[in-house]
DNA sequence: AAGAACACCAACCGCGGGACG
DNA sequence: GCGTCCCGCGGTTGGTGTTCT
């Protein structure tokens, strides 16, 4: 016996809403609130499937969705988890509780149309700037600059989520304070823990070197992608931690990990080819 | 100008899991 | 404890607009 259906196929209208449509649904959830979605087509008339009306007003209706344009601060937040998420179960739920105007499913299309082939072009710039880098290293004798593993420790993760403030706080979208993150993005709390220990998804890969400093540096300066990377860079450069401790010091630097595949990317955008960073890199050796 | 190829995104589909009787 | 219902999720598809040849 296979699964009853969510609602009678028959009669059942797919395809695009029209715009009258939208206001009957929008007209009804603004009366009874969001919530027992299989009635929603009978008392409204609605010749959609209950499913349908859901993802309709959880993806386009819902009162705050911000549409199209992602910033650059948005695209290093979705990275960044998305990497750190791996193909873990509920990740776009997850990285859609951190931005709150986006839905799951304008994520995951951004995702796949427009950051995973960027990720994909700056890999493969980054391997030809590799085999550039071997040729001169081979020459002039020059340290290695090799990308690590896009990196996830989780207990680094756990440590960096439970002490650093930024990330325990976030501003409102509706107020503009800082609200807890336990509070409003109850997904978090999948990696961010609690006071009894951290607990993190089993199903979450184990990397080295995770920094989600990084993400937090956006905000801190600003939201401002450019502004974060070159202050990577210039925090690197100058050997300065990029963990920080709950003031916001910086601990002393016991070494300078390599850059990884995606920070590469992320200074290709903001400086230019990838290769004027290597070169860049290697006038500084 | 027209057709082909590509990009984008709204919507659908099937599955997993929690709630409830 | 078990079966069913319902909701929410990720993966995928198909329609439409845009760019290229």
């Amino acid at each position: 016996m296979g699964r009853i259906p969510c609602c009678d196929k028959v009669g059942i209208k797919k395809g695009p809403w029209t715009p009258q449509e939208d206001i009957i649904l929008a007209t009804y959830i603004q009366e009874h609130g969001p919530g027992n979605w299989r009635s929603v087509p009978t008392n409204t008339g609605l010749m959609r499937c209950s499913k349908s009306c859901r993802l309709r007003w959880t993806n386009y209706l819902r009162p705050g969705i911000k549409r199209g344009n992602f910033t650059p601060h948005e695209d290093g937040i979705i990275i960044h988890l998305q990497s750190l998420l791996g193909n873990s179960k509920h990740r776009w739920a997850t990285i859609a509780s951190y931005l709150p105007q986006r839905t799951d499913n304008d994520i995951k299309n951004y995702w796949n149309t427009h950051l995973k082939r960027k990720l994909e072009a700056a890999a493969s710039n980054m391997e030809a700037a590799l085999r550039k880098q071997d040729e001169i290293s081979v020459r002039w004798k020059v340290p290695q600059l090799r990308p690590s593993t896009y990196a996830y420790s989780t207990d680094n993760i756990a440590r960096l989520l439970q002490h650093h403030g930024w990330m325990m706080r976030r501003p409102s979208p509706s107020t503009g304070h800082d609200q807890k993150l336990e509070e409003s993005a109850p997904a978090a709390n999948n990696i961010a823990g609690n006071k009894d220990g951290v607990v993190i998804s089993s199903a979450m890969p184990t990397h080295e070197g995770l920094d989600l400093s990084l993400l937090l540096s956006i905000e801190d300066l600003g939201g401002d992608h450019n502004n974060w990377v070159k202050a990577t860079v210039a925090e690197r450069s100058t050997t300065s931690s990029l963990l920080r401790d709950d003031d916001g010091a910086h601990a002393p630097n016991q070494s300078a990990p390599p850059l990884s595949m995606l920070e590469t990317w992320l200074l290709d955008d903001a400086f230019g080819h990838v290769d004027d960073d290597v070169n860049m890199v290697l006038r500084g050796c």
